[in-house]
DNA sequence: ATCGTTCGCCAC
DNA sequence: AAACGTGGCGAACGAT
């Protein structure tokens, strides 16, 4: 009983490993393996410690070997760095070996550039910034360092669970760039036509686009207008009468003029076209599969983000393009209410955990008129609104629930100070400027008194907004890693695979008749995931699951 | 021509 | 209704 840890230097497809102690020190000698991926298989209870699982992880899979756990040494590094103050420092293995032996530090490769699959990358030259991997040695030491420092953290604990869920982010991340999303492409014609109209033979702008152009055109007087131009909408408008600021379709709406009708049309259509239209599906789909690249943690809170094809933003009226195969369901959940539980988690605030329970919180709210007031409260405190209508209710939400408004209050005024703010599990904000922080900067650097007086600056306030909402944001991401890992485990040996995941909402791909065990799985880990991480707290985090064949049907 | 920045929209 | 957090992305724009 009990995890076996493995350090791991891929060598090709072999590896050299080395057994390891709970403290990291090594077990035993190292020795190579002719094929790691037979070693993966064959040991479903250890935990492989590598540099980069996106660099390792993908020819396992391709080798039919998935990994129950990892420790991803680059990925904690990065949380560490930052945790000591040193955000943004380089994360591979060999800077964190000579910053140990206090060597040259190399910095990081550049990031990769998105890869769409439909293009097989024809590499004309290997690219020389390619770093130099690290050795075996090296990544023994480098994990026996890091367990040291994660001791040196305030909540070692907590920071354990950090590093455990986001490694298995990692993996989830492989998986699912992998799996992809399925996607309909006779569904996806059908809503482009009735969106678009009819397709041009030469690329050029679709039937409607035209249309509309013309009558944009007619309306503002103004033949060979481009629409999409803001500089010539503008001088258009300037000549009918009307000088915008700006041509935001919310500024756009308050003007009376016939031709704004067909422009917010134009607008809403022209982005459809150019940002998921057919030469978008010609070049991110392939085997009836939209596979974009995952970045596990890319986001400084922590949330992932994707490396093209824009997968965060599929637009609402695109989704019914994504279908479940014949015979297989999509079990599509998202956490309902997500950020203020995790901000009645964290502040331990009684009146917001007694709201924040299997119902709607913001009905539960006290003190406010209605429904919608207590949700601009809410979200305004985390958010970081401080003018209109928010400002009577925001008084409410102080004056009734001192403890969250202290939580997101303190986060601010850290940041408004240049200081440092974490999350629940650990993850340490930026410092001001994305990269020193304010320790190491001099004495007044971050008071920029004008006229000597200590009046905030606009950055200031910037830098408060982004802290205030960091807490809350960043401990929602942990919460979802956290969930993903737990509902990997469940769906081991389950015929069902995740194929998408944005911020708090998760689709998974499964045999028709296992849909409802997995809708019970995911309600079921959403729970689990939040006593993890909080313990009891009377707070609910729920899971809302539907069974469909069609993303758009998830609403 | 090429590059970086700005605009404006999409998602949560 | 419009100012309030995190991003990606594509076209226009403007500097080199």
């Amino acid at each position: 009983m009990g995890v076996v840890v493995e350090a791991v230097e891929p060598r090709g497809a072999g590896a050299l490993l080395r057994s390891l102690r709970a403290d990291g020190t090594p077990d035993g000698e190292a020795r190579a393996v002719p094929d790691l991926a037979a070693e993966v298989r064959a040991r479903p209870e250890t935990r492989w410690v590598w540099p980069g699982t996106e660099d390792v992880y993908p020819a396992l899979l391709s080798a039919g070997a998935r990994v129950p756990r990892c420790w991803d040494l680059e990925m904690t590094e990065a949380l560490l760095v930052g945790a000591e103050g040193e955000w943004g420092a380089p994360r591979s293995v060999r800077a964190a070996h000579a910053r140990l032996t206090g060597t040259q530090v190399p910095p990081d490769p550049p990031a990769r550039q998105a890869e769409p699959p439909g293009l097989a990358q024809v590499a004309l030259f290997e690219p020389v910034t390619r770093v130099l991997e690290p050795t075996l040695d090296q990544i023994v030491q480098v994990y026996a360092d890091q367990q040291r420092r994660i001791a040196r953290t305030q909540e070692p604990q907590r920071f354990r669970m950090l590093v455990a869920a986001e490694s298995a982010s990692a993996l989830v991340g492989v998986e699912m760039g992998r799996a992809g999303l399925p996607w309909n492409e006779a569904a996806h014609d059908e809503l482009l036509a009735g969106l678009l109209g009819a397709r041009q033979p030469g690329g050029g702008p679709p039937q409607r686009l035209v249309e509309l152009t013309e009558e944009i055109c007619r309306l503002l007087d103004s033949p060979g207008l481009h629409p999409d131009s803001p500089a010539e909408l503008r001088k258009a408008l300037r000549r009918a009468g009307f000088d915008v600021p700006n041509t935001r379709a919310w500024v756009l709406r308050q003007v009376d003029h016939p031709a704004i009708a067909p422009i917010l049309a134009y607008k809403e259509v022209y982005r459809i076209w150019t940002a998921h239209g057919w030469a978008w599906r010609q070049q991110w789909v392939s085997g009836g599969r939209f596979r974009p690249a995952y970045v596990p943690a890319g986001v400084v809170s922590g949330r992932w983000a994707t490396r093209g094809g824009g997968a965060l933003q599929i637009p609402a009226v695109l989704r019914g393009a994504v279908r479940s195969e014949p015979g297989r369901r999509l079990v599509i959940a998202d956490a309902g209410q997500l950020e203020p539980r995790i901000l009645a988690a964290v502040s331990q605030d009684p009146g917001l955990c007694k709201a924040a329970g299997p119902g709607d919180i913001y009905v539960g709210l006290e003190g406010f008129a209605d429904r919608a007031t207590a949700k601009i409260a809410l979200l305004g405190a985390m958010y970081g609104q401080t003018g209109g209508q928010a400002v009577p209710a925001l008084a409410v939400l102080r004056g009734r629930y001192p403890k969250a408004w202290a939580v997101v209050e303190e986060a601010a005024r850290t940041g408004e100070a240049g200081g440092l703010v974490r999350s629940w599990l650990g993850r340490t904000s930026p410092g001001p400027g994305g990269g020193p922080t304010a320790e190491s900067l001099p004495d007044g650097e971050w008071f920029n008194s004008r006229d000597g007086d200590m009046r905030t600056t606009a950055g200031q306030r910037a830098r408060g907004r982004f802290t205030r909402n960091f807490v809350i944001q960043a401990t929602a991401a942990e919460w979802a890693a956290t969930l993903l890992a737990l509902v990997r485990t469940r769906l081991w040996d389950v015929d069902a695979e995740m194929v998408f995941f944005q911020h708090d909402e998760v689709i998974i791909d499964c045999a028709q008749d296992v849909a409802d065990e997995v809708a019970a799985v995911l309600t079921d880990c959403a729970a689990q995931a939040g006593l993890l991480l909080f313990g009891e707290t009377g707070v609910h985090f729920v899971m809302h699951a539907k069974i469909v064949e069609s993303y758009a049907d998830a609403k």
